[in-house]
DNA sequence: GCCGTTTTCGGCCCGACTGTTTTCAGTCG
């Protein structure tokens, strides 16, 4: 983990301390908000803190938004020494075994406190303990029911209640979309939340009807067969989980039916809305929670109060909700209408992360899928792929595309069937026979070569020198210090044959962390040879990720957005990697598969 | 602990749902 990523944790732990301490709420909160500033912060301000004298170094922390001189001095602090004193002395006060009881389902910071002051618990087995003796029912809120729910989110953390991956997230949604559209009444059904703002992992699913019948739309999402457990429902609205199926190619063997009554489950919740409300609904519900709050005070400071039901004048002189008053809204039909009430933009989802775009003084044309004319990076069934070369081209050819290029394993693959030179010779010449059989689209002959631990590509100049284009990717060697992995990734993109960095990370979500290089270093070399650092398009990949995808664009980097193709669906994941791109600003000039085949092949050209 | 065309002190986003309460505290999104 990078140190930026250490301190950013630190605080969020600070944060969760303060809480269990009984501190001040808004002090908890200003060490969460800190921490949020410094882990998406563009600049590693933990390495600017300690390239500085103190003086100097505070100076620019506090010019972070969210970050005042407190969290200056903790941040150089850290950046010294490793360490907060103050954060030491916080955690020293608390039990370490709370801050798990922190992450069960309806238990907050008031609750574990309570547990831990009432009750002696310090960590979950305490829980277990109380709940198991009986002494719980005596403790303040605690009735048979709520115990019963303590006992469920106890049995959940146990069976690992993680975030899922935005592909399998896709694959629940859509069937429980197609589900409520069947419901009598319904109009509508939009998903919200983390999996609408294109998030990489995605803890639940927020599901907006629009119906006349809310209590319809309730009764049918929970009897849904798919449907595990109840946790809420009201009039308009539910919360039930449902389980999910596990299908990847990373995930053989772990597939569970969906209706199965164990294995992985997600929570969803399903809310009725009036149609001349959905605007506001959908933005309210697509958060992120940063986002709307910095939305909720500029209605505030504009004079206005903004919820899930629209925006209104404001009111300080009532407490009733101005939609009970029958208050006419400024805006609420559309998110366009409330962002314009806002003097905004439309900031589009993906950008709703508090990372700066209420400030854009026009919405950016981010890229879209439809802007997608080439894939560069895709096997057959030379190596680990199920097409051959011509079923692979007809397959893009129908998706749209001008190039496609087939890019095999190189040989220190040898899981993956990775090619022999030999073997990539006779493949060259089986590319180039099979044009003529697909005409309409360029098929180029290529390879995605291994960058191996030291840096050097896994075959000679001259075998590559034959390629039209050049893939370099890390396969193996993924656990190597940052300095290794930086040398290694720089020499790559710094050879004068390579066109695209491949899953430069080689990260895999929720799985397995992958290279953590400068970035900086990476982009600038990457810049400098006039190469395409890759947004792998694999759900379990998406990498680059979001955050360095923004850093790529800012830095003046090609992006490459491929498929990585293995299988015909393979290309159905080009939206998950398009929506990474967005989530990093990136507008189409700066990826080169948006290019036209001239100016595309070109590219691919130089230096050979 | 942060922040500032109403403030350097006194604010700090808003509503639904739940369970245990007789009017509300806690959690969640």
């Amino acid at each position: 983990m990078s140190a930026q990523a250490e301190l950013a944790e630190l605080l969020e732990h600070a944060s969760k301390l303060l809480e269990l301490l009984g501190a001040d709420s808004f002090r908890a909160s200003a060490h969460a908000r800190a921490a949020r500033a410094i882990e998406g912060s563009q600049v590693d301000l933990v390495a600017m803190a300690r390239s500085l004298p103190a003086q100097e170094a505070k100076r620019e922390l506090v010019k972070v938004e969210g970050i005042g001189p407190k969290m200056a001095e903790k941040a150089i602090e850290f950046a010294s020494t490793g360490r907060v004193a103050e954060i030491d002395a916080l955690a020293a006060q608390v039990p370490p075994g709370l801050i798990a009881l922190l992450g069960l389902q309806g238990v907050g910071p008031k609750t574990v406190r309570m547990f831990w002051t009432d009750a002696g618990v310090t960590d979950l087995a305490g829980l277990v303990r109380i709940i198991n003796d009986g002494t719980i029912l005596t403790l303040p809120r605690m009735g048979a029911k709520a115990v019963e729910k303590l006992k469920a989110a106890v049995a959940l953390a146990s069976e690992s209640g993680q975030r899922l991956a935005l592909g399998q997230a896709w694959t629940v949604a859509e069937r429980l979309v197609e589900r409520l559209m069947a419901v009598p009444g319904v109009s509508r059904v939009e998903p919200a939340g983390s999996l609408r703002r294109g998030k990489e992992t995605v803890g639940d699913l927020d599901l907006l009807v629009v119906s006349g019948d809310s209590a319809a739309v309730v009764k049918a999402f929970i009897g849904m067969p798919d449907v595990r457990q109840v946790l809420a429902s009201g009039e308009r609205r539910a919360s039930v989980r449902v389980g999910v199926k596990a299908h990847s190619r990373y995930d053989q063997g772990a597939a569970e039916g969906a209706g199965s009554t164990a294995g992985p489950s997600v929570q969803v919740d399903v809310r009725v809305i009036d149609a001349d409300r959905f605007g506001a609904a959908l933005c309210y519900f697509t958060g992120s929670k940063e986002h709307n709050v910095r939305l909720r005070q500029r209605a505030l400071d504009m004079g206005l109060t903004l919820n899930e039901y629209g925006l209104f004048p404001n009111d300080t002189s009532t407490n009733v909700p101005p939609h009970e008053r029958g208050i006419k809204p400024v805006a609420a039909r559309t998110e366009a209408e409330i962002h314009a009430a806002l003097g905004l933009v439309f900031i589009p989802p993906e950008l709703r992360e508090d990372r700066g775009e209420q400030a854009l003084k026009e919405t950016p044309r981010l890229i879209e899928t439809s802007d997608i004319r080439a894939e560069l990076h895709a096997h057959t069934t030379a190596s680990d792929g199920l097409l051959s070369i011509v079923q692979l081209a007809q397959e893009a050819l129908r998706r749209g595309f001008h190039t496609i290029a087939v890019t095999d394993h190189s040989q220190s693959s040898g899981q993956s069937g990775g090619l022999k030179p030999a073997r990539l010779r006779e493949h060259i010449k089986a590319v180039r026979a099979a044009r003529a059989e697909v005409p309409g689209i360029t098929i180029l002959t290529g390879s995605e070569v291994d960058i191996l631990p030291n840096g050097r590509l896994d075959y000679d100049d001259q075998l590559l020198a034959e390629l039209d284009v050049v893939v370099a990717s890390p396969h193996a060697a993924l656990t190597q210090d940052s300095a290794a992995a930086t040398e290694r990734l720089v020499k790559a993109v710094s050879h004068p044959l390579v066109n695209v960095l491949g899953h430069p990370t080689g990260r895999l979500l929720l799985r397995r962390r992958g290279l953590e290089p400068d970035l900086g270093a990476v982009l600038a070399a990457a810049k400098a040879n006039n190469v395409a650092l890759e947004i792998n398009c694999h759900w379990m990949r998406l990498d680059l990720r979001d955050a360095h995808v923004r850093a790529a664009a800012d830095a003046g980097c090609l992006i490459a957005i491929d498929c990585d193709v293995h299988h015909t669906e393979d290309f159905d994941n080009l939206r998950f990697g398009v929506s990474t791109a967005r989530r990093g600003w990136l507008t189409p000039k700066a990826c080169v598969n948006t290019w036209d085949a001239a100016r595309l092949h070109a590219w691919l050209r130089r230096g050979r």
